[in-house]
DNA sequence: AATTGTGAACCTCTTCACAGCT
DNA sequence: AGCTGTGAAGAGGTTCACAATT
């Protein structure tokens, strides 16, 4: 109990946590202020018996007959995720993409923020597009340093993932999103995550013609 | 034996599928018709004992002392993902991301291809876009049929989710790519993946501040 | 000599079902 | 009276380690 709850979160658990504090926020903002297990299953698809245990593992958040009071729980999964923080991010490969990724503007989080955005393409350096000053690549490490970068997004195509990964590494980052779809080496201190829309859709296509009536879990 | 092998494949399996004929073509298209589970683990870094495992629930594939034989796995995983057979893909939504999306053209898998796409806004439809004629929203079910659509992605605003979704259920398609945050209510024999970014990042800072050295695992 | 395919152990996560609390 | 928190069982996936095979 001394040693900090969080540290033994299963990450299954870890990735729901987004989830859960979307859907208080939105409770809050409609005015509910108290919720039971069975009540918040409807709301995120998730089973209830996995949400009392998903937040057991925080603490006794809830009371028993009564359910849990939604503000305080959103007091204390915003902490955890530090969503009141302001987190600096950064794109790599400013293309299509990477254009659309930094006008979605993460509505209902105004606390993530693209703080700048870095190219190759002499076309594109140096010049400010769609409200974004492209900058070289090579100037990532000193930007990164500059902006306090807590994120990379890169979206470079694959041929070069390895190499901008290896800089990004490089200029201290240890969070990053990638678009691209092939694997790259990484230390092992830093936390990487793909998404990759060819193989979410053949994925897709493969479960919906082998597993019918037993639907692929949509975790994100 | 006689019941198809696929019909038990894990899902983790099922997942990883996309990732080793990527792998495995890039090979071939180097030259490469050899290879051994330790070394295919280091291209695609899942663990060797996985790949096997993985492997051997489609048959037995390889040779033992010798490895496996990469036109022979190319045939079997093209066939059970269907790679070689074209994919009518829509998009609902024609905003920045869904355009986006549009001119990705899937680099390498010239099997997947949008072949429409919609949006509600009166100022986009009817009008021809970066290559694209917007459909009205009304004509979904209509063009579903008409171009065969196996997979619908939809990249509507989160307010819109469920109404737009319960559109493409109704016109027929059992495969849904989700860009909205939003969870929605779908029958059953609907597979759906949810992508968004905002959960995405907030996991990964979560990941990066919480679990150093543990990595998180990236699989899409 | 070297690698596959797999039984068995292990680990992680989910679900059941109910004691205990309010 | 009703809901939480959780022990225990179950389900699913990974990894070990080696017998079988070429």
């Amino acid at each position: 109990m001394e040693e900090s709850a969080k540290d033994k979160l299963p990450r299954a658990t870890a990735k729901r946590l987004p989830l859960y504090l979307r859907n208080l926020n939105i409770l809050e903002a409609e005015g509910v202020i108290r919720i039971k297990s069975r009540e918040f299953a409807e709301i995120t698809k998730i089973p209830s018996a996995t949400i009392r245990r998903d937040f057991s593992y925080l603490g006794e958040l809830g009371r028993s007959g009564y359910g849990y009071d939604v503000p305080y729980l959103i007091e204390v999964f915003t902490a955890l995720l530090e969503a009141n923080e302001k987190k600096s991010i950064a794109i790599v490969g400013f293309g299509n993409l990477g254009r659309a990724i930094a006008k979605n503007n993460f509505r209902r989080n105004d606390n993530l923020a693209i703080s700048c955005v870095f190219d190759n393409n002499p076309a594109l350096v140096g010049k400010e597009i769609t409200g974004f000053y492209v900058y070289d690549i090579r100037d990532l490490k000193r930007m990164v340093q500059e902006k306090n970068v807590s994120v990379v997004i890169t979206t470079v195509p694959s041929e070069n993932s390895q190499i901008v990964v290896d800089e990004i590494v490089a200029s201290g980052v240890t969070a990053i999103l990638n678009f691209s779809s092939d694997r790259v080496d990484i230390p092992k201190n830093v936390n990487m995550r793909y998404i990759d829309l060819t193989t979410e859709l053949l994925t897709l296509v493969f479960f919906d013609h082998h597993y019918k009536n037993r639907p692929l879990v949509v975790t994100t």
